[in-house]
DNA sequence: TATACTAAGTGTATAATGAACACTAAGTAT
DNA sequence: ATACTTAGTGTTCATTATACACTTAGTATA
């Protein structure tokens, strides 16, 4: 290998969403070295050998969460030769769903250096990290308008107005109820479970759910 | 940088559409060098140091075209750790438009270690570049279908004729006339020229152009 | 135990959009 | 003068999207 190329130091950094208390959020880190020391930024990690970009991604995500088995999709790739303040680093930007009930870590309990922030509210954050989540956010808000990737945000079972829930937080916009359920319906993606959810002081609700754990694009 | 991170190669692989004789057509380079040598191949080259990917994209786009200013953007990063044979390189892959008369190739003229493949009669090629090129196509024939990014395969100034033949090339089916027509002037992005296309022994058509070269969404 | 409360669940009418379809117009060639 | 070629134009019908309000089935409480 010649030495004009440039052989960079290779990160996945991933944009972590989950909805709670009717927010969007997005998963944070304190960093806890330099540079940026005690900035928050995005959970990541350097590729290590013989990995493929998948692995690091999922490897990250599982050292985080917990959790396996999500949605997730590479968003951009983030190369500018200035990100990074010590030496040259790419990093491959991933962007994954997770549904706040497989979090083992209620809100309460929440760690010194791990935050879950709105997505509207962002704090200062290292390196270009700041620009990264737009931009993981302007895909899943366009994405949820025409597939149902809402699906990784949703619990195994759910109702119909948790689902509806879920997408006005998304696309930040009110539905109406009565075409939200026709549309839903009509792509014949969800299926009856038969189980009610009779919690709280009403009428109980039936519990859906995906008939394929896969997204699927409407129109 | 401890010895257990990768720092691979980093590379710009470019699918540069282009449509001539009513087919859509992709740039292939043949290898000089090993491995795969005499094997067709992406467009492609090393990043260099100081360099960001998409100067790296446009570098190259400029060393195998001649071109400059034509539509570009980023496809998708792939990272397999067996892609390529010798060593680890990772490839961020580009696509980009070009208007078949702005290349100063004629079809008759070509060099013997640069052609125009048909899409859908791609040749062997080296390393994981046709499921690159597929993936390429896919992007280009879902995004023609709700965005005017058709027009970085347009002549400046074109009847609405053959701007209906080129997406009827990429979407691979016919369209009704009078239909296009109204939901194409209906998008607000054409404008009239006043001048007329006189060529041909039948009526003139009017020359349009876009009022912007922006890509645009529709719906 | 009747009444209030809450979210679940349901249908229709109207507007907007998409799809199918055929002839006339304005040139050139013979 | 006639044939030929592509340009250019509207309407009807089907489908889809939107707006909108009341009844149902449970729990809580007076």
């Amino acid at each position: 290998m010649n030495t004009k190329y440039e052989q960079p130091g290779i990160t996945v950094d991933l944009a972590i969403f989950t909805i709670s208390n009717n927010k969007l959020k997005v998963m944070l880190i304190k960093r806890a070295e330099e540079p940026f020391r005690d900035t928050w930024s995005m959970p990541g990690g350097f590729l290590l050998h013989g990995e493929s970009l998948e692995e690091a991604a999922h490897r990250v995500l599982c050292e985080k969460t917990g959790v396996k088995n999500v949605y997730m999709e590479q968003l951009y790739t983030f190369g500018d030769p200035k990100r990074d303040p010590r030496s040259r680093v790419i990093t491959v930007a991933y962007f994954a769903l997770i549904p706040w009930k497989e979090l083992d870590q209620p809100e309460s309990q929440k760690v010194a250096d791990l935050t879950w922030s709105a997505v509207d509210g962002l704090p200062k954050l290292a390196f270009d990290h700041k620009i990264i989540l737009n931009y993981a956010v302007k895909r899943l808000r366009a994405k949820a308008s025409y597939s149902n990737i809402v699906y990784g945000l949703m619990p195994k079972q759910f109702r119909l107005s948790e689902l509806q829930s879920m997408y006005e937080i998304i696309i930040n916009d009110k539905l109406d109820k009565r075409n939200f359920r026709k549309q839903m319906l009509a792509t014949g993606l969800l299926e009856e479970t038969g189980k009610k959810d009779i919690t709280g002081a009403h009428r109980p609700a039936m519990l859906y759910q995906f008939k394929k754990m896969e997204i699927a694009f409407f129109n």
